[in-house]
RNA sequence: GGAGAAGUGGCCGAGUUGGCUGAAGGCGCACGCCUGCUAAGCGUGUUAUGGGCGUAAAACUCAUACGAGGGUUCAAAUCCCUCCUUCUCCGCCA
């Protein structure tokens, strides 16, 4: 959610901002909205000021035994007056809210003005894409035919968009989040999390999810509104939801691996095959809760957080910054870091590090408690995958492909694989 | 699932014949005074959000908030209803 205050002193830099984001919203709504939500609070409030100053003249009265009949008829009509003007007041309170709840975040000033995901700049190259002397598969058919994965029972089983995991495979995945979880943890200070995977509707808007974006989750159809969690950042940004943070425990960085659940509504015909896309995945997530002043900072070393991953299972990847038209919901900078895949014979994404600034803390009401002042000011939100487990399971699988179809172990791996090396046909 | 108890400010804790309690008292914290040092003591202050006014900021003023939402009433922390959370006992269970 954006600044209020900025919303009424500086539309034109929000309407900017909006159409940097090719965003239809129109600002003059949001000033109309707020202009009638003052004009009520005058009027109600005045009314609620003479309530206070005549009920105890009122009460004085009767317990003196006079009448207070006059003062009561005159604030019968008073209270009458109020209930309607509060319930008008509602609405368009409500109104105001739901609005300012669908404005997505203001870029950055070096955020690339772009409008679609052609526009992205890329930041930096690293590792050599693997050489092949035959034609490399995707991953889906190495998988398939060393008995590790199986799409057909996957769809037995749930439906489209859902995969199993035997054997080698299996193990193989559970290897790769432990591995990411001990880098992050043990390399680059974050503190392991494991959250709540199901989470109500106030900690889904605290991260921005809702009201916007509901068909994207999966409901639970019981009476309690609760979600499948699409994502470990909703549970572990609202860890502070509603909370002071000491200035000295800046920055909080958590991690969690977690199945992630995705409707992927909208997304038909696209990445039908393999393990790219699916209702549910595995990802350890970071998040950090950052000082305003150094939240830059905390992005470029989560960033390098995520980059670490791949660099010591010596995948070759980009970095690339998402132009304004990309960027998501929330963010105000964002990275995305794209893994080589030679079986698609391309870049895929397989983390994206953003600078939500104080854009959820503002919705979740995260604040800090500076050391120097009384005023307690919101913390800036940081979130980035570190990484996609299910997809990197596919990078590992496509990237050590051997031409006889077994796959090699990545090094760092391997302890985690009982030192198995390669994976062959029985 | 059954039976009870409770939810007030950073914390503890008053408040229960509805009105003068944003909220006594205590602790903590901040600033000042006092003091050979420490401890103690004295004084002052100590919430958030929104409106008005206005500003570099503040000050001032009004409104709202006693788990959440709704109701009764001229008026509710105080009465009624629903929900949430926590705790105790019984049952059940990985």
């Amino acid at each position: 959610m954006l600044d209020l205050k900025l919303m009424q002193n500086a539309p034109e830099v929000v309407r900017e901002a909006l159409d940097k984001r090719n965003s239809k919203i129109d600002v003059q709504e949001f000033t109309d909205l707020d202009d009638k939500r003052k004009a009520l609070i005058a009027e109600v409030e005045s009314l609620k000021a003479e309530q206070n100053k005549v009920g105890p003249e009122i009460a004085k009265r009767k317990k003196a035994g006079q009448d207070a009949s006059d003062l009561l008829k005159r604030m019968g009509e008073v209270s009458g007056r109020v209930k309607e003007l509060d319930r008008e007041l509602a609405e368009v309170e409500k109104a105001e809210k739901d609005w300012m709840m669908a404005v997505p975040n203001i870029p950055h000033a070096s955020v690339p003005v772009g409008v679609s995901e052609e526009d992205n700049p890329v930041l930096r190259y690293w590792g050599e894409k693997p050489a092949f002397d035959f034609a490399p598969k995707e991953h889906w058919e190495i998988g398939t035919a060393l008995g590790g994965l199986d799409f057909e029972c996957a769809a037995k089983l749930a439906g489209a968009r859902f995969s199993i995991s035997f054997g080698w495979c299996a193990r193989l995945e559970r290897a790769l989040a432990q591995f990411m979880l001990d880098t992050q943890t043990g390399e680059r200070g974050y503190t392991e999390v494991i959250p709540p995977f199901i989470v109500n509707k106030a900690t889904m808007t605290g991260t921005g999810q809702l009201p916007k974006f509901e068909e994207d989750l999966f409901k639970l159809t019981d009476e309690r509104e609760l979600y499948l969690i699409p994502t470990a950042e909703v549970p572990l940004t609202n860890i502070y939801a509603g909370e002071v943070i000491p200035e000295e425990k800046l920055p909080v960085k958590f991690c969690a691996q977690t199945p992630c659940f995705r409707s992927e509504a909208g997304s038909y015909g696209k990445d039908t095959k393999g393990l790219i896309r699916q209702h549910q995945f595995y990802k350890v997530e970071m998040v950090n809760f950052a000082h305003p002043d150094h939240s830059y900072e905390a992005l470029e070393d989560m960033t390098r957080s995520a980059e670490r991953i791949l660099e010591k299972l010596n995948l070759p990847y980009r970095t690339i910054t998402l132009c304004t038209g990309d960027m998501g919901f929330g963010a105000a900078k964002t990275y995305d870091i794209e893994v080589w895949l030679p079986g698609q014979d391309k870049y895929r994404e397989i983390s994206s590090c953003s600078n939500c600034e104080d854009f959820q803390a503002r919705r979740a009401n995260i604040k800090f408690q500076p050391k120097d002042s009384k005023k307690k000011l919101f913390v800036h939100t940081l979130n980035g995958s570190g990484l996609a487990v299910g997809r990197c399971l596919v990078a590992v699988i496509e990237n050590y492909q051997q031409a006889d179809g077994s796959i090699v172990i990545p090094e760092a791996l391997r302890p985690y694989m009982g030192g198995l090396e390669v994976v062959k046909a029985e």
